[in-house]
RNA sequence: GGGGGUUUAGCUCAGCUGGGAGAGCAUCUGCCUUACAAGCAGAGGGUCACAGGUUCGAGCCCUGUAGUCCCCACCA
């Protein structure tokens, strides 16, 4: 007899399972011409993360889909690996070198760059780890990292071909400056947030007379690089002003009055002060009007010593200073309230300082194109469709992306200057000579981006080398690659990034589907962050309840795109399915002799058998549909109803009696059951790979595993519709009785006679087993007409039942029921028949339906008249 | 200021090409029926936000309104 433990204990087997698919190489892809590939890059997790609820969904998706292409003859490759995460790696190492009281500075380049690596080396494996306890089915043999040497090359490659192109340029531009991390953002790593702030108004005096100009301003600190005043040139009431002189306050510089169209008349007092260094439009209106650039903040947002009396304060400092001084001097006219959005540094939330500055940019609007054609062409499709919108928005309205960083850890940028010449030189070499002037060159000091070498992950972790030709055939077979599964809160930065590197630079989209999911909230609908502290932390879950229960819990009851809540109670409901599907293999399990063989699917199957094979076949047929399109969701929700309904609730009971019979019956019986079983759990194992495989190889304990099964399909020959159709009769006579008992509060433990009056008689004979074992009978009579007013009824459209008690019935009572189950048929009757006279219905619906309707009819009729019949016989 | 999501049972959510409203949890009634009380058998509970429209037929398609959430955007 094959055992399993007796009740469902998943951290007993989970880590065994894993360890023994990791040493069989179960999850290891080939290339190989007489399978088709399919292949899915993980989004790589940042080394310096700790899983979280959003990466056990993640690779849960990824996971099921590629069991699931695996296990239909695909050669699947899940390709995994992880981000150096430039910025937020860097910080967290600096951050540790400060409790040992080092600084960047005290190591240098070199030193700091060993120590980054063996930060890595020691950190960066641990997010890997978390994802197996998940049951990642990687190919780990082929893990990456953004900056190992493929992908560095890769993304020297891009650079270089890039700036030969004229894609790549250094200029100096406004960037946004995150002066806590000390480096530029791109446009996407700037979060905006509303934040409560002060309208300062303050007034101007002219150079040449006792008139103010008044205006307002959320940052009077910034007044110390103001270079003008700007107007509406349409202005009537500063016409007359433009051209003049104003003298700063406290400043007492002279700056000149300018018309500008930017300036809103109706916004405010229609009059802006501007300052180019520190706002994004101030610098756009400073270029047309010749202004100059006056920076008044250092690196880390603090005061230069331009301005003694306020210099090395930090912004905010200043803000204060400043605005005590504006009033002391008159310069202040009042302060209101005002909410103002405030762009914050993605990484540590920092207030962003718009700052000009010379940096490396990838000019976009080229780039864009193509990336947008493929979608609207189709060759990449978003799952669910509406978030293309969002795509074409961003990528039409794009800026140049600013692609360099002040910080260290990343790609350091291949551009070489000649300090001697000036000369600069972009190439894929580690150091060069001045082409003009022979001396070394010195290598532009920034890093790169770290979404740059995200961008280019679908391929440059293939063994892309820059020539299709070239490349390894790994790429050849595996990319484009298929499915990306990811966040809609990483579209910005990642999906549209990696769209137009890979049209770019493969002339091919990166993948054709992108599967969309939402964010995992908390059991209020709040984001789980760290400040608020409401993390679950799936490593936990997966302790308490085990990773398969964790696993469904996230793939079901939830659409493609839809934020979810994470709620205790639903990952109990996965656990109790995994323990009923357990339950029911031991069952299985422990009714087999030592000698069984299973020998597939009998020929002499009995109806109910035919019934539940019917079933299976066509669940086979759905959640292959279902997953073919991303509806994960709804077929773990098939196939908890089938496991649990059909198969356990049903089909095991109406087994029972064979089994206890023995024999040629029980061996049939038997042999279907195992059938099922298997057949179950290899649909199921995508979706709870730990559970099906230790019951498998338990089960069928041949040493073979159920992860490299094929998949189960629709097979015509397995379709029993008749057979399915008339075992239906006989299930909804057993609820038919089971409801008549419950409401006239019969007892289980009270068996009665059940007299079954139906034109299907040979068929509720041969079913008066099920009757006695799932409906409390003592004994069945079947016949064409019984007369016994005294017993309680149950009906069906296919038999009426009597069911005889001790006691007489309530006849009231009965009666009373009667006319209950009566309305009901009435409005079945009144419903259908309504719309079967709808000339309209029967002119333009389908003929099929029309004939189901008609079939539903003539079963409500049916219904219709024994219950008449009954009624009747009641008197 | 644009764009999008969402509104379905007490709660959390499914319901995808328009054909009589579903699940889990919760509630109520019975059951220790030897796979499972992490269980079994039943029951109650919904003008599918609102108002129009298209259609033989609308939770689903169209228009508008309202609540709610999110994304994008340079109004100082």
């Amino acid at each position: 007899m094959k055992e399993l433990a007796k009740t469902y204990a998943p951290e007993q087997f989970e880590d065994r399972i894993y360890k023994t698919w990791m040493e069989k190489k179960c999850f290891h892809a080939e290339v190989d011409s007489k399978k088709t590939p399919y292949t899915i890059v993980i989004p790589p997790p940042n080394i310096t993360g700790q899983l979280h609820m959003g990466h056990a969904l993640d690779e849960t998706l990824q996971d099921i889909l590629i069991r699931w292409k695996r296990m239909s003859g695909y050669s699947a490759l899940w390709l995994p690996g992880t981000d150096h995460a430039a910025i937020a790696t860097e910080a967290k190492i600096v951050a540790a070198m400060r409790e040992e009281g080092i600084t960047k500075e005290d190591l240098g380049r070199e030193g700091f760059m060993k120590r980054a690596w063996e930060w890595k080396a020691k950190f960066g494996g641990r997010i890997v780890e978390q994802l197996k306890k998940l049951g990642s089915s990687c190919d780990w043999d082929r893990e990456r990292f953004t900056m190992d040497e493929g992908c560095s090359k890769a993304v020297k490659e891009v650079f270089v071909k890039y700036y030969e192109k004229g894609l790549i340029y250094r200029g100096e531009r406004m960037v946004n400056w995150c002066p806590k991390c000390r480096t530029t953002l791109s446009d996407a790593e700037v979060e905006y947030e509303d934040q409560a702030g002060h309208f300062w108004h303050l007034r101007y005096k002219f150079k040449d007379s006792d008139e103010y100009l008044e205006l307002a301003t959320t940052r009077p600190e910034t007044l110390l690089g103001d270079t003008a005043v700007a107007v509406n040139p349409n202005d009537e009431r500063y016409k007359d002003m433009v051209g003049k002189m104003l003298i700063l306050p406290i400043v007492h510089r002279e700056i000149p009055v300018v018309a500008d169209d930017y300036v809103e008349m109706d916004f405010g007092t229609g009059v802006v002060k501007i300052t180019p260094a520190h706002d994004p439009n101030d610098f756009e209106v400073g270029k047309r009007h010749n202004l100059e650039v006056i920076n008044v903040m250092t690196d880390d947002a603090k005061i230069v010593d331009d301005y003694p009396k306020y210099a090395g304060m930090d912004r905010y400092e200043a803000r204060k200073a400043i605005v005590a001084d504006l009033e002391a001097e008159g310069a202040l006219v009042r302060v209101e309230d005002y909410s103002h959005n405030v762009g914050t540094c993605y990484r540590c939330g920092t207030t962003v300082e718009p700052k000009v500055s010379t940096q490396w940019f990838v000019k976009m609007e080229e780039l864009a194109k193509p990336a947008i054609e493929a979608v609207k062409k189709g060759d990449t499709k978003f799952v669910p469709e509406r978030f293309d919108k969002t795509y074409y928005h961003w990528l039409e309205n794009i800026r140049d992306w600013c692609i360099s960083r002040q910080i260290w850890w990343g790609h350091q940028i291949p551009a070489f200057y000649c300090d001697a010449c000036g000369e600069m030189t972009v190439t894929k070499e580690s150091s060069c000579n001045c082409p003009k002037c022979g001396k070394p060159m010195r290598q532009d000091p920034d890093t790169l981006d770290t979404w740059f070498s995200s961008a280019l992950w679908p391929f440059s972790t293939l063994g892309w080398t820059g020539s299709d030709e070239e490349s390894s055939e790994d790429f050849k077979y595996f990319y484009p690659t298929n499915t990306l599964v990811t966040g809609y809160d990483i579209i910005f930065f990642w999906v549209i990034r990696m769209m137009f590197s890979a049209l770019e630079n493969t002339g091919r989209v990166p993948f054709d589907t992108v599967l969309i999911h939402g964010l995992v909230r908390d059991a209020q609908g709040r984001k789980m962050s760290k400040s608020l502290g409401n993390g679950i932390d799936p490593l936990e879950v997966i302790d308490q309840y085990g990773a398969d229960a964790l696993r469904f819990m996230l793939a079901t009851g939830n659409a493609p795109g839809n934020d979810m809540r994470y709620i205790d109670d639903k990952v109990k409901a996965a656990r109790n399915f995994a323990n009923k599907l357990w339950n029911a293999s031991r069952f299985i399990m422990m009714n087999l002799a030592d000698d069984f063989e299973f020998k597939g699917l009998p020929e002499n199957l009995t109806m109910e058998d035919k019934w539940l094979v019917s079933k299976f076949n066509q669940l086979a047929k759905e959640v292959n549909q279902n997953l073919d399109a991303f509806e994960l969701g709804v077929a773990c929700t098939k196939l908890y109803d089938f496991i649990w309904d059909v198969f356990c609730d049903w089909y095991i009971e109406l087994t029972k009696p064979r089994i206890q019979a023995g024999g040629e019956a029980k061996e049939t019986a038997q042999q279907v059951l195992v059938w099922a079983m298997q057949g179950m759990l290899k649909l199921l194992h995508p979706f709870m790979p730990f559970i099906t495989e230790e019951i498998w190889q338990t089960l069928v304990g041949d040493g073979s595993m159920i992860m490299l099964q094929d998949y189960p399909v629709y097979d015509e020959k397995l379709n029993f519709a008749a057979e399915e159709q008339d075992f239906e009769k006989v299930v909804a006579a057993i609820r038919a009785v089971r409801n008549t008992r419950t409401e006239l509060n019969v007892p289980p433990s009270v068996k009665a006679k059940i007299c079954i009056e139906t034109a299907d008689q040979a068929l509720f004979e041969s079913a008066a087993l099920f009757f006695e074992k799932l409906a409390s009978a003592s004994e069945i009579e079947v016949g064409d007409h019984f007369d016994m007013p005294d017993a309680a009824s149950a009906v069906t459209h296919a038999a009426r039942m009597f069911i005889p008690m001790d006691q007489l019935v309530d006849k009231e009572k009965e009666l009373a029921r009667l006319k209950k189950e009566q309305e009901k048929a009435q409005k079945d009757i009144d419903f259908l028949s309504k719309k079967l006279s709808n000339e309209g219905f029967l002119a333009k619906a389908p003929a099929q339906l029309i004939d189901a309707e008609k079939a539903k009819l003539a079963k409500a009729q049916e219904k219709m008249d024994k219950i008449l019949a009954s009624i009747k016989a009641l008197g």
